[in-house]
DNA sequence: CAGTGAGCGAGCTTCCGCTTGACTT
């Protein structure tokens, strides 16, 4: 019997189906060795050795993999084929040899045979059993079997990396949050990447703060053409585009008067049309981040909704792991899905060779395929889950996105008409400028992969706004070329209306989740398995706060976000995390050793830290004012402070007024059950909101759910 | 189901990344 370890239950049970009873399959749960949390765990004076020990919550699945490992002949660690995985595979074999080590001290005459590394054949071998490394990219067959056939040995390096961007994490986190303490409030936290996250919040407030509104306009004609004789289809709109060969730009009611006037008095002519064929591209299949996105979007689901129904999905074996930066799709897949297009759409909406994807990350670690179905021809099947529905809508969602990224594109005709003025001969003296306006549209010519978009039933889940491309801001007016009449070069058009709009230039629009976790993602900053545990914890440590699913900043948070990148700028630089990336790559390449690694940033990060903690002073936190007074001094005003418990209300003037009251967060309801009390908005400990009576614990009506 | 803030000082809070459950007030 041979063992092989993965760290996804799911993946095991899938493995261990097609493997056979050769085989048995057991699977870590993540990380079983991790620094204890309760203290640093890193002896700073001694080249920063961390101090690993095993997960409490997985002496259980350790000790499975202990027993089973006794039996088997061959060991086959084969976590996922990155960072975080190689430290696995390390740990793994470490538990595995204790298992032997254990038995040795036992009895004498058992030890360790043999432990070295050999180039092809691998290998840690105690008494009669031997441990290897091996990885694969995606969960087939073939890529199993292919994987047993080159057995390695655990990556150092590799390790070495994972402890590296594990030690400098904690020292960022265990370090600044204890400072954080001291200087800002009890219970806060800092970390390289959720500070960098709130940082991104307060920016954005601060840009919007900042912005001032600019007027602009917007001129647009109304034109016939004599050609066509069909009144339906001889007029048409363009917009004007350029004064005297130069962008139009009109900031004023003046300006705009003016051009409108001139306008007025000018002669159209048809300065030339242009027709070609626009092909549009299907998109890439989803990973964690773009199918976050894509759900916000369409269904207004946060990442930890989605994640969850993905789980969901997974789990059931309905699609591939959900927690991926990767784009590549298994060979089988693309052979079975270009089958199905085949057959079912027919060979014009299949492309002569199959479409692959790219990362355009560099931090991307690829260790899974896309998120796609796991079959094509598979009809959705998830009942009796509490996710029945919400998981049918996401996987019709992945399934088209993941078939369409297989089929051609779809083809426009776009047509654009430019058009010059003239000037009438009578007032060619006044009026010196010369306008360019043009209208450009495009008519769908054939459909592609947006079939499954238009004609398939799955269509009343995915009517998907994300699929529009974004071709509208190109400076031109677009329509559809549908109601273009068929107008022809140097030809005369008369002028029916000009059209000024005023407009006003917007402010940048705050973060939602989904635009969050696309920069995150940009910026190489998390990753897939904690954009939305990120998302949840700045939002319970009260930085950040969600209106309307928009993010703003809240004062604890401007506060810290101040401290922290006032006193430690580099750390939270956004290029911080690149940069480390950098030196981990390095580290994994052998051309650098960890310790020389994190002591070049720990040097001058622990002078600075010992230099704030002297010198800084305690930062205080604007108390939000309720604008009503101080029943009990009468003089002082009514804030909203936050403390061990949560927000409550007292007088601006303590500690000489001691005045407090409980803060109720009234949604102007009436409890639906006692009828008497107000509904409120609370917190459960985990920062979850729910609706609850004012008047609890006397009436106890509580509901997830907004009462309507 | 009272308590919270400032300060006193005991004992506590805290990171990121890998993986799932248990199941919320």
């Amino acid at each position: 019997m041979d063992l092989i370890i993965v760290e996804s239950p799911t993946k095991a049970r899938t493995l261990s189906r097609f493997l056979g009873s050769g085989y048995v399959v057991e699977a870590t749960t993540g990380h079983i060795k991790d620094l204890p949390k309760n203290k640093l765990s890193i002896d700073v004076e001694h080249d920063f050795k961390p101090d690993y020990r095993v997960v409490e919550k997985r002496s259980e699945t350790i000790r499975k993999i202990q027993t089973a490992s006794k039996k088997a002949k061959n060991v086959f660690i084969a976590t996922d084929p990155d960072r975080e995985g190689e430290a696995i595979a390390q740990h793994v074999a470490e538990i595995i040899k204790d298992k032997h080590s254990l038995r040795s001290k036992d009895q004498k005459d058992t030890k360790i045979l043999r432990e070295k590394t050999d180039k092809n054949l691998a290998v840690s071998q105690y008494r009669n059993i031997v441990v290897s490394r091996i990885v694969f990219h995606e969960i087939t067959k073939n890529a199993v079997e292919e994987a047993i056939k080159n057995p390695r040995d655990v990556d150092k390096n590799l390790v070495h990396a994972q402890t590296a961007r594990r030690v400098l994490d904690r020292l960022v986190g265990y370090k600044l949050s204890p400072l954080l303490w001291k200087k800002v409030r009890r219970g806060l936290s800092a970390g390289r990447v959720q500070t960098v996250c709130v940082r991104l919040i307060v920016e954005k407030e601060r840009e919007i703060e900042a912005f001032k509104s600019k007027e602009y306009w917007e001129i647009f004609v109304n034109l016939q053409t004599s050609k066509t004789p069909n009144e339906q289809k001889n007029t048409f709109e363009v917009q004007l585009i350029k004064i005297n060969d130069k962008k139009a730009e009109i900031q004023n009611k003046e300006n705009a008067d003016k051009v409108v006037s001139d306008l007025k008095a000018s002669e159209y002519t048809v300065l030339d049309v242009v027709k070609r064929e626009v092909n549009k591209s299907p998109y890439p299949p989803f990973t964690t981040s773009t199918m976050s996105q894509a759900a916000a979007r369409i269904f207004g689901w946060s990442s930890k909704k989605t994640m969850s129904v993905a789980q969901a999905l997974y789990e059931e074996g309905l699609i591939t792991y959900h927690r991926t930066d990767s784009m590549n799709i298994s060979l089988e897949a693309i052979r079975k899905t270009r089958d199905f297009i085949k057959k079912q759409y027919g060979g014009e909406y299949l492309p002569e060779k199959p479409k692959f994807y790219k990362t355009s990350s560099k931090v991307a670690q690829e260790a899974h395929e896309a998120i796609r179905p796991t079959s094509v021809n598979s009809k959705y099947e998830l009942q009796n889950s509490r996710y029945e529905r919400e998981g049918e809508m996401l996987y019709k969602l992945i399934w088209k996105r993941f078939v369409a990224c297989q089929m051609t594109a779809s083809v426009y005709d776009e047509t654009t008409i430019d058009v010059v003025t003239e000037f009438k001969k009578e007032r060619t003296e006044e009026i010196k400028n010369k306008y360019l306006l043009r209208v450009s549209g495009q008519i769908m010519k054939f459909d592609g992969w947006k079939i499954l978009y238009v004609k398939v039933d799955y269509d009343k889940v995915a009517v998907d706004s994300s699929l529009r491309h974004p071709e509208r801001s190109k400076g031109s007016f677009d329509a559809d070329p549908a109601q273009l009449p068929d107008v022809s070069k140097d030809e005369t058009l008369k002028l029916l209306k000009v059209i000024p709009l005023q407009k006003f230039t917007q402010p940048p629009a705050r973060y939602t989740e989904a635009s969050l976790i696309k920069v995150l993602e940009k910026l190489g900053i998390g990753r897939p398995s904690t954009y939305a545990p990120t998302i949840n914890t700045i939002q319970i440590r009260n930085y950040v706060e969600k209106n309307e699913g928009k993010f703003s900043p809240t004062s604890v948070g401007i506060a810290v976000n101040d401290f922290l990148i006032g006193n430690f700028p580099d750390v939270f630089e956004y290029q911080f995390t690149a940069g480390m990336e950098e030196g981990l790559d390095k580290v994994a390449n052998g051309e650098e050793k960890w310790v020389e690694l994190i002591r070049d940033f720990y040097k001058p990060f622990e002078k600075k830290l010992l230099d704030v903690e002297k010198k800084a002073k305690r930062v205080a936190i604007e108390a939000e004012k309720t604008g009503e007074k101080c029943p009990e001094c009468k003089k002082g005003d009514i804030v909203i402070r936050t403390g061990r418990f949560g927000k409550f209300l007292s007088c601006d003037k303590f500690p000489e007024c001691k005045y407090t009251a409980k803060y109720l967060d009234k949604i102007g309801k009436k409890c639906p059950d006692c009828k008497k009390g107000e509904v409120i908005v609370k917190k459960t400990k985990k920062g979850r909101k729910f609706y609850g009576c004012s008047r609890y614990p006397k009436c106890k009506w509580a509901s997830w759910r907004k009462p309507s």
